[in-house]
DNA sequence: AAACGATCCAACCGCGTTTCG
DNA sequence: TCGAAACGCGGTTGGATCGTT
């Protein structure tokens, strides 16, 4: 015998949350704490799997989650993880306090590929492009020697405003990132990391001042996603 | 104003690992 | 010790939104 299922999948709820049911999970939470996933709808009278509830928690609900769009420099921190860690977004995530896997790796999908792309980079590998098995592909003619990055959406059959980066300037921009990517020490940045209070201690503190406070600071009927 | 395509992101799926009876 | 379920993670999908034609 091992353990209870977790769920049978039979009448339970998929898709998008609802805000009654967001209220729900938030409220048993913060009156229970987390134990045993498996038993949190159940408990807390939602119609979910409680995988379903774990993530809702953990990418939406989650008091300490830190919203609105990533800096640069935490940009610049992620491909740096990336390049040490690779698609290891919860590790990576582990660095951002606030931030989630789901976020990261999405934000890594949709934006930061496309960055290293124009830089003429592997999102891989973090290396050029050009460079396959260790050897470079034939030189590039002039042509293949400019990327051109609008900048601006065209209207109507006005030509659009460009950033034309030239293969040296291109090469340029990706030395930058070598020597930034071998000046970033990993472990003493860890190290740093770990170090800050303790992120735990900070984190069961701002829990607190969230529990304190959830009701008072959360109109639910007027909640807007 | 409508149609279409591109983009974003929340949520799901499936798999490997961990935990428990 | 073993097997089944829970957990956690990374990949993928689908719907909502935005921008362009």
């Amino acid at each position: 015998m091992g353990r209870q299922p977790c769920c049978d999948k039979v009448g339970l709820k998929r898709g998008p949350w609802t805000i009654e049911e967001d209220h729900k999970l938030m409220n048993f939470i913060v009156n229970n704490g987390i134990h045993c996933w498996r038993t949190v709808p159940k408990l807390a009278g939602l119609l979910r799997c409680g995988k379903s509830c774990r993530l809702r928690w953990i990418n939406y609900l989650r008091p300490d989650l830190k919203r609105g769009a990533f800096t640069e420099s935490e940009e610049d921190q992620i491909i740096q993880l990336h390049s040490c860690l690779g698609n290891r977004w919860s590790k990576i995530a582990s660095h951002f306090p606030g931030r989630t896997d789901n976020e990261i790796k999405n934000h890594w999908n949709t934006k930061i590929k496309k960055k290293l792309k124009l830089l003429g980079l592997d999102p891989v590998t973090h290396k050029p492009v050009e460079k396959i098995d260790g050897d470079f592909l034939s030189k590039p003619n002039d042509d293949d020697r400019r990327d051109v990055i609008e900048v601006s959406p065209r209207k109507n059959d006005e030509k659009p405003e460009e950033i034309e980066l030239n293969f040296d300037e291109t090469n340029d921009l990706f030395n930058d990132y070598q020597m930034l990517c071998e000046s970033f020490d990993l472990d003493s940045w860890l190290n740093q990391e770990s170090n800050k209070s303790s992120i735990g201690e900070t984190n069961s503190i701002i829990n607190q001042q969230w529990v304190d406070s959830v009701d008072s600071f959360l109109s639910w009927d007027n909640f807007i996603h």
